[in-house]
DNA sequence: CGTGTATACCTAGTGAGACTAGGCATAGCA
DNA sequence: TGCTATGCCTAGTCTCACTAGGTATACACG
């Protein structure tokens, strides 16, 4: 159902400072408020992505708990990108309340 | 992009009237703001799908031009499968503005 | 010390579903 | 007589989120 929001949801994610995968999927759920529970077989590979295009930068980090993590976040293309995805989005979104919100008009009168 | 939420958009479609599947793709078009410029071959398989779920009825009629069209209608099922999906929708679009931070959120036009 | 659970990362392959690319047919116009 | 717009249809492709598997460490419990 996210197809081709993805991208834009994890950037989302990572507004609010770099954060390692494992912690990106947590944020996702808590900040949707529990709707996109995204496995992790959808997340690394997307970070993977991102980041060879040029949106994320990473690093190998070992938190206090002595794990080792890998923390990505973003750079100024993906703040740009993020930024273009969310315009895209508007517009997807009021088209969808445009369909919804206009109502009772009369059946295809093709010619006018 | 709307991986998910086509049924949806053809649905409402057809909550102004009964309309024919080249009108259809007309219809969501201009409700979109030109957003939304389905291919027929995205267009046909779905009604056909819709149809076969019980959600649409279709008749053929020849219109005054003297054009064969077949006109789709939604069915009490389709009218409670478009409810559903626009409930689904709302979750959807929220989930996306909490994950932007509140600032943007889809236009929710709750059209009675 | 062994076992279980949560954390943390990774990737090859699958599957759903919108779309491409074709085909067929008729009306109206130049 | 083409050309364009209308109008319907379907087989196959391609994208991309997801499944299903793998590896490894920290910590608690017995």
């Amino acid at each position: 159902m996210l197809k081709g929001h993805l991208d834009m949801i994890v950037l989302a994610a990572l507004v609010g400072g770099p954060a390692h995968g494992y912690g990106i999927i947590q944020q996702i759920k808590r900040r949707s408020g529990g709707a996109f529970d995204l496995p992790e077989g959808t997340i690394y590979p997307t970070l993977h992505r991102l980041e060879k295009a040029g949106y994320l930068a990473s690093h190998w980090t070992t938190a206090e708990s002595g794990r080792k993590r890998r923390v990505y976040k973003m750079t100024r293309r993906g703040e740009r990108a993020l930024s273009d995805h969310r315009a895209l989005w508007q517009r997807f979104a009021d088209a969808i309340g445009g369909l919804f919100g206009e109502k009772a008009r009369a059946p295809a009168r093709t010619h006018s």
